[in-house]
DNA sequence: TGTACATCAGTGAACGCGCGTTCACTGATGTAC
DNA sequence: TGTACATCAGTGAACGCGCGTTCACTGATGTAC
């Protein structure tokens, strides 16, 4: 079965950047991978060539401003996991309940799953690139995101909420695996029957938050 | 960065099967595949050239067996999830309490992810190869094996350790998506600080089960 | 029993493709003197 | 004010690679007559 990719040049070009603001490009580029994500669904449609090509500009263009493709992908990730975190803030802002706090983020973060699926592959269900031991980048900014959960269920703690001596990370660790395990099998599975997809997630979401008040 | 792929032939070669035993060489395909994916730990290297040379034979004869790509890799799918199937089933055999069997499908459910974590990217991490709304082969397998769960479900909830109005297929949605969610996190983030993870696995079993007696 | 023929289980060589990446270069713009 | 030069922001052409797949073929084995 051969894929159909269309590998005509868009014609489109980019006109060149004024001296001194060659970083420019680098904000384009990494634009125009999240966008070749986004539209094509396909991670393997975003190519050096493809992205290059997006943003009207040669394919060795991108080299000026990122050493390799995990680069640019990794940088993609960082980029999508900002975002979450931006959105996880924003999700509680307006939430007094402190449970109800939590199940904000959740559904957030479902929502931003089921909203960009393709990123949330590249970010937490492709294999790791580079075989490093230490965190990557990406997976530090992840980290900063569970922060905003872990803040929460603290807080949930301290109003007694929920038991007090349990460690908040683990219990981070856990609600993050179960919108995880939602959002991931929802993405992986588009065709399978769900059955009503809201409903689940409910039940999901009440398994997690179970034993709050 | 240039990955390292061992491109020499094995030098080995399988002797042509003798008439009427054309057949052999399917399985011998379909092994070579799973073991190819086991090893590497890496779905990239299962191409028909790697498969065909490791079963010691040349790549066109794959297409004697099957018709494309794709479809030899849903049939290595379709393996896996009976041998889930059959390990969902064993792992309840010496088991009394039905909640008991229940976290013991679940552990063996997480066992088998990460035993064979490539098997299971590509069961249900990978993109939907086909386009179609029909459930594909391996769904209807993974169907099967949910079963086994099910009906542990319905067990629980006719001996009254479970709310009898729910439906047993939703609960056993919502379980599936639980240990799903932490094998597949440990899966695509090996290098993530989890802790311990048996303890990790323990909540997520325990937030689970967490109304049953 | 001998022989023509069909079938089966493959093979060797090639196809065209898109990919990541490198290399030597170009041409506009600013700066030093 | 004029001019040589450095720098910046790129480009065009090519590299070698492995991939899925197709095609015409081969040679051993069985079968019909």
């Amino acid at each position: 079965v051969i894929v159909a990719r269309s590998s005509q040049p868009s014609g489109h070009t980019r006109p060149r950047s004024p001296r001194g603001h060659g970083d420019d490009l680098r904000a384009d580029i990494l634009a125009a991978a999240g966008e070749l994500l986004a539209e094509t669904g396909d991670q393997d449609a975003v190519s050096i060539r493809a992205v290059a090509d997006r943003v009207g500009v040669s394919a060795p263009s991108i080299y000026l401003h990122f050493p390799d493709k995990e680069t640019l992908l990794t940088a993609v990730c960082v980029e999508a996991f900002t975002e979450l975190d931006v959105r996880l803030a924003a999700a509680t802002e307006r939430v007094d309940d402190c449970v109800e706090a939590i199940a904000a983020q959740g559904r957030t973060y479902v929502e931003f799953a089921l909203e960009r699926p393709e990123h949330y592959r590249l970010m937490l269900m492709r294999r790791p690139g580079r075989e490093l031991d230490a965190p990557t980048e990406a997976e530090l900014t992840a980290v900063a995101g569970l922060g905003r959960v872990i803040e929460r269920i603290s807080a949930a703690q301290a109003a007694g909420r929920l038991p007090p001596d349990e460690d908040p990370a683990r219990v981070a660790l856990v609600l993050w695996s179960a919108v995880h395990g939602i959002a991931s099998l929802l993405i992986a599975k588009p065709h399978f029957p769900w059955g009503d997809r809201e409903d689940l997630f409910r039940r999901v979401l009440q398994m997690c938050l179970h034993d709050f008040d």
